[in-house]
DNA sequence: TGAGTCACG
DNA sequence: ACGTACGTGACTCAG
């Protein structure tokens, strides 16, 4: 049996993968589309083929000749999209860690290369399979030559095979007769010009009756149509260099060792590591590799006695640093003691032959080793861990000032990724490689490990970028605010819940029946597949926009329809009922604990710009602005002798766009204390302040909205309605109105373009890869982002800082008032009916004054006997 | 699992 | 010429 190989256009075969592969990028923002297709391919090739050899074969990005000439003489060559472009090395990088042979030489084409080597290995009596997607390619098959072209068929990926027989069936012509149809025909994506007028048709019978350009030249007189042959005549000299343009070289002059391309094993742990970066997750589970042990585990010890334990606290206290890890072994639930169930050990690591895990058991019980660890805490200057806010149930009374959680110092590194763990950390920070199986106790090893050795490289590039300030003085502490936000939860009158569930239940069935007698059968109406059916297809209503899988059933489509088709307003009724009754009434009760609250999980690791987010369930999306959601805040409760005061801050967003642009006109309005939309109004429209219409208000605060999010006036003119060329108008009047927020928003711009990301007031950064996009869509939004990233995140930041404030005056001043919600501009608060009072000043004094604006921050407030009524 | 829809700031 | 407002999370359907 002959030997095989593989060879492969690089370039072509990333360039069909960039394509073909919807766009993907990895935390640090690189683009990894086209690698991951790429390799979705190889390692589809490999296995059904089954070579002993492998080569991949790249252009030289210096000009190369043929397409040089050509690419001259029209003048057109496309640049490569920037974020393909990016991809290029990485992917070599790639290659090159699994072994692979990759050849590439100045002067010479990737073409050039296959065809040489090819041409060679053939002759060496061996069979050679060609991988591209560019089918110039076609003139190098013959007998024992296979050309491969993946083609994409509705997300798969299948590969046209062609031997010399099969190009012959496809285009009637030998191979190397397909150079000649080629140059005829032309090919623009190749730079090849062809004759004009010639195109596949015309070119195919030429060339299967005279079998090459300079036959058909000689014969030219005799060609029908005419025309052709005329144009042949004519253009001779093109033809001939389009011969040459088309023609692949197979006696290319360069080095080449077939033994360097014998195939080896690709899973190596280079790769491995690559693919880690790229977050190729489900690649990664093609490398066999249970973990590539670290040198590290022979030294980890486990304790089990106590006089063991107290030498290691010994040590660990006369420590400057330490990481810790806890250990909850499932297996070993104790239902008695709710807050430690399952704890089964706490790793403590100082070095890196000093990392333990201290079991507990007979001799150490849970409540001691937890004493000793929050001992520990107060003797070290850095307590380092992952997720602080959850150890806090074991650790209840740690010293916060020297806590570290290394997970949130990542996210500040990098917002963009949210779901970092800890072995995230242990590979970007350390390059530790750990595989996801790994067992509890040797995660628990490493996890402190990782604490204790991650502290130095984060906490150094936190001073690096500038965000120590904000770790230390806003994120940290306001972990263990979250904590008690989290453990205080929010009372719910679990039965008026219920009542409110079943209310909505009752009018669900009426509407339906109602919506079914209307449109003639019975159908899902939650399904937006068959609701597009009936409405469009069956009643023949007007449709408006298609989505992918059908026509859009969204409220802003339907709304338009509904004063013409009562149905439609019995659907969107319908859609709202089983959204309230779904998410909130049915979805709340779910969460509701033992103790009549709900403790939802408040996140400070997930959003972009800065912002918590709320889950299990989602807090802060409870419905308010339609009065029939609204209710659901009336079981939102104090307890006995409680009330709920609520505080928002009155158009934080629009205060900190005062400030940061420095501009006197709306910080002269700002000032007046009055009604920012109205006095907007007023000086956009040049009307007097007490004769705004209330269009024009609401105008203006559309405005005002759109220059938060990073204003374009189709985004305007879709919100009101109105043509884009008015919208334009208001814009360009606003700004006129005030000349220092178009400058501020340019310069966030540029400054963000020209640092890759953007910042809040307080330090914080938000990568924004999307600006350096070849793509128009991508870089407008990365525009956008760079203009409300600072926005957003300077009120994230502010707001942070009044919580930490407000809750950490409640209780040293010991009382019994408590944060019980954030909504991101409000925070909800159970006073004791006593405190409340006390309870209003210390909200707006915190929150007026967590930071001193050019413009006033202010704060409006309600005291009410639930958060209906507090709001 | 992804798309569509909709709740909030 | 391109095709949009910024930031989230939960639920439902359908493949």
């Amino acid at each position: 049996m002959s030997k095989k190989i593989v060879l492969i256009d690089g370039h072509s075969i990333l360039n069909r993968a960039f394509y073909g592969v919807p766009d993907l990028t990895n935390s640090e923002g690189l683009h990894t589309n086209a690698i991951y297709g790429f390799l979705n391919i190889l390692f589809k090739i490999l296995e059904e083929e089954k070579p002993e050899y492998l080569t991949v074969a790249f252009d030289v990005h210096a000009p190369t000749f043929r397409h040089e000439m050509y690419a001259a003489y029209k003048g057109t060559r496309k640049p490569m999209m920037e974020e393909l472009r990016q991809q290029v090395p990485v992917m070599k990088e790639v290659l090159e860690a699994m072994g692979v042979k990759m050849v590439e030489q100045a002067g010479l084409e990737a073409d050039d290369i296959l065809g040489t080597l090819s041409k060679r290995l053939e002759s060496q009596g061996m069979d050679v399979s060609i991988l591209s997607g560019d089918r110039d390619l076609l003139q190098l098959a013959t007998e024992k030559v296979k050309i491969r072209i993946p083609k994409t068929k509705g997300g798969k990926t299948e590969v046209e095979d062609y031997y010399a027989a099969d190009v012959k069936s496809r285009y009637e012509v030998t191979p190397k007769e397909f150079i000649d149809l080629k140059a005829l025909m032309g090919d623009t994506s190749d730079n090849i010009p062809g004759v004009p007028s010639v195109g596949e048709k015309t070119a195919t019978k030429i060339i299967t009756e005279y079998g090459s350009i300079e036959n058909a030249y000689a014969h030219a007189d005799e060609i029908k149509p005419p025309r052709a042959g005329k144009a042949i005549k004519e253009h001779y000299d093109l033809a001939k260099l389009s011969k040459v343009l088309a023609t692949i070289h197979v006696d290319a002059d360069f080095e080449y060792e077939l033994e360097q391309a014998r195939l080896g094993d690709l899973y190596t742990r280079e790769a491995y590591v690559l693919f880690q970066k790229l977050q190729f997750k489900n690649l990664l589970s093609r490398f066999e590799m249970s973990a590539p042990k670290n040198k590290l585990e022979d030294g980890f010890k486990t304790i089990m006695k106590k006089t063991e334990a107290d030498a290691v606290f010994e040590k660990a206290n006369a420590q400057k640093r330490v990481g810790i890890s806890f250990y909850k072994d499932t297996e070993n639930v104790l239902p008695l003691f709710a807050h430690d169930a399952g704890l089964s050990g706490v790793g403590i690591a100082f070095g890196e032959s000093d990392i333990y895990m201290i079991k507990t058991g007979t001799d150490i019980t849970i409540d001691d080793l937890l004493r000793r660890v929050e001992e520990l805490s107060n003797h070290v200057e850095v307590f380092s861990l992952f997720h602080v806010k959850e150890s806090m149930e074991y650790l209840p009374n740690v010293n916060q000032k020297t806590c570290f959680d290394a997970i949130i110092a990542a996210y500040l590194l990098n917002p963009l990724k949210s779901d970092y763990d800890f072995m995230d950390v242990a590979r970007e920070q350390l390059g530790i490689l750990l595989d996801g199986k790994l067992d509890g106790e040797k995660q628990c090893f490493y996890e402190a490990y990782a604490a204790y050795a991650s502290y130095a490289p984060l906490s150094e590039k936190l001073t690096e970028t500038g965000m120590k300030k904000l770790f230390d003085e806003i994120e940290m502490p306001l972990t263990f605010t979250l904590y008690d936000m989290e453990k205080n939860g929010v009372k719910i009158e679990a039965e008026a819940l219920k009542i409110y569930g079943q209310q909505l239940g009752e009018r669900i069935v009426e509407v339906e029946k109602h919506i079914y007698e209307q449109t003639g059968e019975a159908f899902n109406i939650n399904s937006p597949k068959q609701l597009g059916i009936i409405l469009f297809e069956k009643l023949g209503l007007p449709h408006g926009k298609k989505t992918k899988t059908g026509y859009s059933t969204s409220a802003d489509i339907l709304e338009k329809l509904a004063p013409d088709y009562p149905v439609v307003s019995e659907i969107l009724e319908y859609r709202q009922l089983t959204k309230l009754k779904s998410t909130y009434a049915d979805g709340l009760a779910n969460y509701i604990q033992a103790d009549g609250r709900i403790h939802g999980k408040f996140n400070q690791t997930v959003t972009a710009t800065g912002r918590l987010s709320s889950t299990e369930p989602n807090l802060q999306n409870i419905p308010v602005r339609m009065e029939l959601g609204r209710l659901i805040r009336k079981v939102f409760i104090p307890e006995q002798d409680y009330v709920f005061v609520d505080a928002d801050y009155s158009q934080i967003e629009l205060r900190i766009l005062a400030h940061c642009s420095g501009d006197e006109q709306l910080i002269c309005a700002y000032r007046e204390a009055r009604d920012i939309h109205r006095i907007t109004a007023s000086q956009v429209f040049h009307v007097p302040f007490e004769e705004v219409t209330d269009l024009q208000r609401r105008n203006a605060k559309a405005v005002n909205f759109g220059i938060v999010y990073g204003i374009s006036s189709f985004g305007l003119s879709e919100d009101l309605s109105i043509t884009k060329k008015e919208a334009a108008q208001y814009i360009e009047n606003y700004f006129q109105t005030y000349p220092g927020i178009k400058t501020f928003l340019d310069l966030a711009v540029a400054d963000a373009k020209e640092k890759g990301y953007a910042v809040t007031l307080f330090g914080r950064r938000r990568p924004i890869p999307e600006l350096s996009s070849g793509n128009f869509m991508q870089r407008s939004f990365g525009e956008r982002v760079a203009m409300n990233s600072p926005i957003q995140g300077t009120a994230a930041d502010i707001m942070k800082i009044a919580m930490i404030g407000v809750n950490n005056r409640l209780k040293e001043r010991q009382m019994k008032s408590r944060l019980v919600l954030q909504v991101h501009d409000e925070l909800l608060i159970e006073a004791y009916k006593e405190e409340v009072a006390q309870v209003e000043e210390i909200l707006a004094y915190e929150m007026e004054h967590a930071v001193s604006l050019l413009v006033p921050l202010e704060v409006d407030m309600h005291v009410g006997a639930n958060w209906y009524e507090a709001k």
